[in-house]
DNA sequence: TTAATCTCTACTATGTCAATAGTATTTTTG
DNA sequence: CAAAAATACTATTGACATAGTAGAGATTAA
């Protein structure tokens, strides 16, 4: 059930393009997003190029040049970020709406698990298409004011 | 966030051995489950052999050989089974409640994606640990009941 | 022209999926 | 009681995907 590194680490870098948007033309260095996040830079380089092909950055060649939203936050969920580094959001692909593969069980129309996992993948897209990274922006900025472990906080 | 075919296969496996459990000591051999489910035969000893260790079923060896459940359906979830063969439901292992491990990235606390992934893993877990066995095995009958598929009998 | 940056391709290491082969145990049968 | 047959058990192996590294090239600003 777990994210792959992949997919983890290219939600990290668009939550800092997120944070750090802005409408005019700026854009983020990889170096500073593989700094800022912990993210091995050379792996990062190929994340953000597949997020280009996939429409969600563009970026900027040369000296000053970088990565940045290519639409606004608002416009981008976390369900398509994964899609377009992972593939399917659900558990098993005869499950899913969009990647749909035939399983080997010898009857998908009456397979128990396979209403299982539907319910389980409707759960999950609920999520994943609900936040945008606009989203995750607004919560970063959320935690960052809180002076502790939130932990602390809890009543 | 897809399930690992080692995954997929063991909840077919238990879904089998569910639907077809008696409270006498009957067995099912391995034969008939790859059978029913195909699995390749050899690959799912091993993930039996595996869900013997983690005490979900009990083996009879020799001719009248076979698998059964250890626990009567009602007790065994299906998170217990995919925790054994997989490890977290959780998406990361940094929300992960029985397999924490601390991520990469620079502040837990203030992670936005980790707050999101919290979320998704209470959902992925509510659904796990709501689903036994003996839930299953009563879909399954029900399935089976249905003389086509049944997206002929949406209205 | 130089330096900083993204881009593209290739390579390595590790882990997972799956198949293969052989071993151990139990029941049946002669 | 011993041999044979049926079954579960264990270890090894190869193919493929994932994670990460490396080098050379292309583009842009100063």
């Amino acid at each position: 059930m777990k994210l792959s590194v992949r997919g983890e680490y290219a939600l990290r870098a668009m939550q800092v393009l997120a944070r750090d948007f802005q409408e005019d033309d700026s854009v983020v260095r990889i170096q500073e997003i593989s700094e800022k996040q912990n993210i091995p830079k050379r792996f990062l380089e190929q994340i953000l190029n597949d997020l280009k092909s996939a429409g969600v950055v563009q970026s900027k060649r040369g000296v000053a040049g970088g990565y940045r939203l290519k639409r606004k936050p608002e416009q981008i969920t976390l369900a398509e970020i994964i899609r377009h580094i992972e593939g399917p959001l659900a558990p098993v692909s005869c499950v899913s709406e969009k990647y749909y593969e035939k399983c080997s069980c010898p009857d998908e129309s009456r397979c128990a698990i396979r209403a299982v996992m539907k319910e389980l993948r409707d759960s999950i897209v609920q999520v994943m298409e609900a936040t945008t990274l606009a989203d995750l922006a607004d919560r970063a900025r959320a935690l960052e004011q809180q002076p502790l472990n939130p932990h602390d906080f809890m009543i």
